[in-house]
DNA sequence: TGTACATCAGTGAACGCGCGTTCACTGATGTAC
DNA sequence: TGTACATCAGTGAACGCGCGTTCACTGATGTAC
């Protein structure tokens, strides 16, 4: 039956927040628009009325995920300095974040899965990426959300993004079978990333790990 | 028709070859056991003679991606020091291992599909993983095949492998729609990993990039 | 060394299943008068 | 403000398709004598 406008854009809405999180958790292939809609609280068939294919959809969903990951650093410039870099790191890098892909960074998620589909939603998810890293540049420079971080600070954003992305999906990859290894993937590059801080002065230095 | 056992124990071989690299390029959902049978030249029905179901397929295909990408690292330890460093990150960044996931390092290119898996094909991942720590970390500290790496260096080894996981799988998500984000990721992880090896000593001075 | 025959690697049709998508239908919504 | 009716969001059955797996069959291999 026919629903007020509202509630169909209630629906619809529903219909993408179920997706950006079941994509983030199963996979852009491991989750059917069936199982999507279902989450949304609907069946499957009406899914058509509000996108265009399974495609669109993903599209869409993907762009959502990134705009909730991206809204916490919103606000955050500014006041924090690398005090708000080591926070975001340990946040990132925590078990929680590890365990809970469903609400979690989708860079970290979806990449793989993006750069095989390619085309439409590599470009959703490189204008994602791009935005993350302006942002998280301007949380390690201390700058307002108006300004624009110099190439330095983009350089040390990327090379920050980079490590925890890859730190967290190795942390995933292992956990199911060695969380020893799991956590300590977790733990040694958060102390890397917070200890060596993308500072241009010189480095405090940190206690070492007892050599063998 | 039979085949001799060595022809079999050949066929084994292609088909875990051919599924080697297609689960890297297409993902391990994303291509069937009837074209990787296809793949080696065979079909599809003969293929559990060999394998018990396809999970066995996918094990015994990521365990040989391992052994793949681990072997060039063999007899690289001991002589180069901090050179062979600098030439594997230079060789796991460029846009050549980036545009060929198919015989490129299995922990980028099947971390996301393990993560979600889970159970024995996370056991047979986390090996991997951790024979390419302490093998990288070899390399770092510039050990024999037969010494085993201290802490620091395995912690190194951890947070180099990190960044340069977390630069490919973002660099190929990317590349498909923004090449020059892809190249500029590529490009500065490259820069950061090799002006900033993962030594003790003090930093040596790096000619930033002109500020904002 | 020859011969007879059991073995079994590989073939290709067939299965049940879940996928993305379509479509006739329902009935509350929202508009025209 | 009421009434009549066109709209269209949502339903659920149905579609064609490709998947992983099974199985009767083939015929070269390799062994027993």
């Amino acid at each position: 039956m026919k629903v007020s406008k509202a509630q169909a854009a209630q629906n619809r809405q529903d219909i993408l927040d179920a997706a950006a999180r079941l994509y983030r958790e199963h996979g852009l292939t491991g989750v059917g628009v069936a199982e999507v809609t279902r989450g949304a609280g609907l069946t499957h068939g009406g899914l058509y009325r509000h996108f265009e294919s399974k495609d669109a959809l993903v599209r869409e969903a993907c762009a959502r995920a990134f705009d909730w990951s991206i809204a916490p650093l919103d606000g955050m410039e500014g006041t924090e300095g690398n005090g708000g870099l080591a926070a975001r790191v340990q946040s990132y890098l925590s078990p929680q974040h590890r365990d809970s892909p469903g609400n979690g960074c989708p860079a970290a998620a979806l990449a793989v899965d993006v750069a095989r589909a390619g085309g439409d939603l590599s470009a959703v998810f490189a204008e994602g990426v791009e935005r993350n890293i302006t942002r998280f540049a301007r949380v390690i420079g201390g700058l307002a959300e108006d300004e624009a971080p110099g190439a330095e600070l983009r350089a040390q954003a990327m090379a920050t993004l980079s490590a925890m992305v890859g730190a967290l999906v190795l942390a995933r990859a292992t956990a199911a079978s060695n969380a020893a290894l799991s956590d300590e993937i977790l733990a040694t590059v958060r102390g890397h990333l917070v200890a060596q801080p993308a500072a241009t002065g010189p480095q405090p230095k940190r206690p070492a790990v007892p050599a063998r």
